[in-house]
DNA sequence: TCTTCATAACTGACCAGTCAGTTATTAACA
DNA sequence: TGTTAATAACTGACTGGTCAGTTATGAAGA
């Protein structure tokens, strides 16, 4: 029987393309998908390279196990985010308090919005199996971020514009509601029924506060 | 050869003993180690067994499933504080600032010094994973206890002790640094070599922010 | 004696990580 | 401008280990 049978059009598309340098983003942003959805532990890398659209040897062309891959992952959502507010915090000038209100409200647009909110949780969540996971967020991740509110804190005692907070706790009082958001979002929104929660609204009381707290004129009527 | 040897003393200690009763607590109380070294996912029942003091079998006699362990957990460690709370807050009249003082302090030192802190962390981390258990820890525990804070500032808001703040947003604010303290003493406490969390210090800081917020009379000097 | 509580050896599913082989791409040469 | 040899990117079946859950057996207690 001759070979008279259309075969399936001139084309001939690849089964597959080399693209070692699109490679590492793809397989970071399908692990990210997966990890957000699964947690660490619950994530397949079959699943991963699926995503990625790629196999699962190909994911250790590029990373030699699940846990570096994970460790990419953070990188790629933090360190951006990250290096934006440093910037933000050094380049002002003047009184400090609407330099923190952009901040907050920064960071809260990236919790309602971005993929990135899911990071808190998923570090939290394996701080314990991964030790140096845990360091390698609390000195690149956690002190830096704490590091720019503090000093911005002390600039504004120092000028007078701040009452002398203890900063420290301070700190972490400023912090909390927004890392509760982003946990909350990724953990318990949608649940039974609830209204989902609601950032921008937590955070303009949140800053409404922080005035009454920091600013020496307490802030609703100035003499 | 007769069976003259001297059995190794007359004590003959049983292999094992029934213990129907005691058994389940005392699972339960090692499964709460165990869960909170390792977390949910990595924690293993062979491990939990023998901490238990009993075989791998032995626990399938009284929970039917890890998951079904999971929530046996949770509840043992969080049910009763969360009564405790609302009997406090359901007892007290006069002015409420008082009675939230010692609710946050009560739980402040809950956060300190028990193992009940690791709880949120394990819940957080396996929302995604477990549906109903996020449901559960949602509709048991977490709607109550905003309940119990919720009704609180009602009360104070309209006694005219309390400025008219928004409810929901400031329940969220007043719960949320206690819940970052619990996480973050069960994962980055004692890294690096930093200073461990200063619990105290935190919640004594975030009660004298609370007064300036919440208090008709901001706070410093009252007349 | 018979029932209940407990054990420990066992099973089966699952999945991170490996590697022998396949295919796209490029370089060298006609 | 083809043809071919060499290489680097990629695949997917396989392995070894792990662990939740099961079960055959036996000891304790009534």
């Amino acid at each position: 029987m001759p070979d008279r049978v259309p075969r399936a059009e001139p084309e001939a598309l690849p089964r597959w393309r080399r693209r070692k340098d699109a490679r590492p983003q793809e397989i970071v942003a399908a692990a990210m998908d997966i990890f957000a959805e699964r947690g660490f532990a619950a994530a397949k890398l079959e699943e991963v390279a699926a995503r990625a659209g790629v196999s699962k040897g190909t994911l250790y062309l590029y990373f030699p196990s699940k846990d570096e891959l994970f460790k990419a992952v953070i990188r790629a959502a933090i360190l951006p985010n990250l290096e934006q507010a440093e910037a933000l915090a050094a380049a002002a000038a003047g009184p400090c308090f609407p330099v923190l209100e952009r901040l907050l409200r920064m960071v809260a647009h990236l919790v309602a919005t971005t993929r990135a909110a899911t990071i808190p949780r998923l570090v939290i969540a394996e701080a314990g199996n991964f030790p140096d996971l845990a360091a390698f967020y609390h000195r690149e991740v956690i002190r830096r971020g704490f590091g720019v509110l503090a000093s911005l804190l002390q600039r504004g005692i120092a000028s007078g514009e701040f009452r002398p907070v203890a900063v420290d706790s301070t700190v972490r009082l400023i912090v909390a509601p927004l890392l509760m958001s982003a946990v909350w979002r990724t953990s318990f929104d949608g649940l039974d029924g609830e209204p989902p929660l609601d950032v921008p609204a937590l955070v303009e009381t949140h800053i409404d506060n922080l005035r009454r707290v920091l600013l020496r004129d307490a802030g609703e009527t100035t003499p």
